[in-house]
RNA sequence: UGGGGCGUCGCCAAGCGGUAAGGCACUGGGUUUUGAUCUCAGCAUGCGCAGGUUCGAAUCCUGCCGCCCCAGCCA
């Protein structure tokens, strides 16, 4: 450990910018960007790719350009662009004034595909979508030339321009690079790099355009346009690499760029193929993109989880090429880590039960003290009413004790959190046997202290009854009962794996009063519960709050081993 | 069966020829008015497998095996 100075670069991707920077590759400057399509809203995938983007530029003293690659206008729209910009500003990422369109460039690009033709490395082609896929061969068959491949450049050079005038309907022609229909790679099987789509208004563009560049063409110029040093993009376009430096070899552009590709994360009980995620807001599996079970940055948020803690997630994970599959539990320990230490405690009684303190005069009450937070004086104290009549959670009361269950028990003693310690006299039961309350006696002489001669191992959380307030708690859990809901096995479809209990709404909650003022954004500890946040939908009356994250629970464990 | 990648602890992940970091998870102990937090300790004689080179190999060589990606006028 005495190796201060040279400070290790964090992944293989940071270590080539390193030896870029030292060898002076290009000039010693850094320019990334973060290129997604406006095709729906973006998630924890993404989140990985913000993370490692932006955070080069910052650390590299470098730019990082957010660019969304809007060459598809037919499933892309507004509503995706602000999305997009909102969550990456929300994660704590800033582009300054370098937003960019792909379709600023659609005018070079059509230029340099004019270039293509000219140097005989491009051609329109008449055949039929259908006959394109039998002519381009399989992954052990080469494809077979094109009969248009020969045409000339002056015929090229007129039906492109024929093409862009609107002379063609959809698929009768496309402008195709003139590669090789035998490469091993089929990529380079004459790949299209323009297609015509009529009737479609771009949101960018308007009407504009009818002829649509296609990614591999698009992607490397735009990267070049910009000056991006390192286009860091995921595994899959590891074969586009060959096109993506075809391109710009071919046309000689001036500025190179060098891709670099890293896996995609996986994370477990979750999908995050854009697909996927439209498909279960289409089909109303949830209620929207920013539905909390969504992996979604809009769906987090709303859940209560921290741009912080998003981004430590980012950093734990790290950077490689190799097939990744993350535990949910590496994301939920940083959510619990970051909340644990800015969350205010409070209490709040999921499962009502009421508790009458039998020797607690009637109609009296007093104001007791309660820390926000026991490691953090500054966050201050609040004031909690005690009274005679309480609730408390139903899981904390048995009748039958089971081994190492330290609550209340019949007859048994438990301290109430920030207040007295309690005895259960005697359980009251309607006709149908249920419980329905609890007759308790305290002592007085426990506030504040350990009651002499007896240890009280226990302690539950409680709301005074009168004061407290009604709320509706929305307990979220994993969205897919599989590890790997994406894996197609056995022709069964994603869906089929949804967790029936991914959302549990609680109507009849009571919380402490001070929590009547809670807005949204606001987040806190129930204790003993988990982490909680204001949502932002007041709709019927209710304030609603949604559970971010449980707290650890060894109870639960203890208990799921028959404890 | 063509091409491109990847294989280090249950899940991530350092390591780049000198004798296996770290995080999550898990297990056990301590503190505790949250069964939380915090804290201490444990957790790969082993790096997909088999050979080889070397004083020495997760790191180099050879051959296998397994997994992922590619046949959109999507990105």
């Amino acid at each position: 450990m005495s190796n201060e100075e040279n400070s290790t670069p964090g992944n293989f991707i940071r270590a080539i910018i390193e030896a870029d920077l030292a060898s002076g590759k290009y000039g010693g400057r850094v320019a990334t960007r973060f290129p997604p399509e406006p095709n729906g809203y973006l998630h924890i995938g993404h989140a990985k790719s913000i993370c490692l983007n932006f955070g080069i530029a910052e650390d590299y003293n470098g730019t990082c350009n957010l660019r969304f690659d809007d060459t598809n206008p037919h499933k892309e729209n507004v509503e995706f662009v602000e999305a997009i910009k909102r969550d990456v500003h929300w994660l704590g990422y800033d582009w300054g004034d370098r937003l960019y369109y792909a379709s600023d460039y659609f005018e070079r690009l059509y230029d340099y595909a004019v270039e293509l033709i000219r140097r005989g490395k491009a051609y329109v082609c008449d055949l039929s979508p259908e006959q394109t896929r039998e002519f381009r061969g399989t992954l052990t068959e080469p494809g077979r030339n094109s009969p248009y491949r020969d045409r000339s450049v002056e015929e090229n050079l007129d039906l492109f321009a024929r093409m862009r005038a609107g002379e063609f309907g959809d698929g009768e022609k496309i402008l195709r690079a003139k590669i090789d229909m035998a490469s091993s790679n089929m990529n380079l099987r004459d790949p299209a790099i323009y297609r015509i789509r009529h009737g479609v208004v771009h949101h960018q563009t308007g009407e504009a355009w009818c002829i649509y560049p296609m990614y591999d063409f698009t992607h490397c110029l735009s990267d070049a346009i910009e000056g991006i040093t390192h286009s860091l993009c995921t595994l899959e376009f590891e074969d586009h690499r060959p096109l993506y430096d075809w391109f710009l070899d071919t046309l000689e552009v001036e500025h190179h760029p060098q891709q670099i590709e890293f896996s995609r994360l996986e994370l477990e009980y979750t999908v995050t193929s854009k697909r996927k995620l439209t498909r279960l807001v289409e089909e109303g599996h949830v209620e929207g993109w920013d539905d909390p079970r969504m992996p979604t940055l809009a769906g987090m948020r709303r859940r209560g989880y921290t741009p912080a803690s998003i981004r430590d997630f980012c950093e734990r994970i790290g950077v490689t090429k190799s097939v990744n599959n993350v535990e949910m539990s590496v994301l939920e320990n940083c959510v619990r880590e970051d909340l644990n230490r800015r969350a205010p405690r409070r209490m709040a009684v999921l499962h009502p039960l009421k508790v009458v303190i039998e020797n607690y005069p009637e109609g009296a009450g007093e104001m007791l003290q309660a820390p926000n937070h026991p490691q953090d004086e500054s966050m201050g104290v609040r004031e909690l009413p005690f009274t005679r009549e309480l609730y408390i959670d139903r899981d904390d009361f048995r009748e039958e004790a089971p081994r190492k269950f330290k609550r209340l028990v019949t007859g048994g003693e438990v301290r109430l959190r920030n207040a007295y310690v309690i005895r259960c006299d005697e359980v009251i039961k309607d006709d149908a046997g249920e419980i329905i309350e609890l007759r308790c006696s305290y002592d007085p002489d426990t506030l504040s202290k350990n009651p002499e001669g007896r240890k009280v191992k226990g302690v539950i959380h409680w709301v005074s009854a009168p004061h407290a307030v009604r709320a509706e708690v929305r307990l979220y859990d994993r969205l897919f009962n599989q590890p790997n809901p994406g894996a197609d096995k056995d022709g069964a479809d994603f869906t089929d794996f949804l967790n029936p209990e991914s959302l549990l709404t609680l109507t009849g909650c009571y919380l402490e009063p001070n929590l009547r003022d809670a807005g949204p954004g606001e987040f806190f500890q129930f204790e003993r519960e988990g982490y909680f946040c204001v949502d932002p939908d007041y709709s019927h009356g209710l304030p609603v709050f949604n559970r971010t994250v449980t707290l650890r629970d060894s109870w639960a464990k203890i208990e799921k081993q028959g404890g």
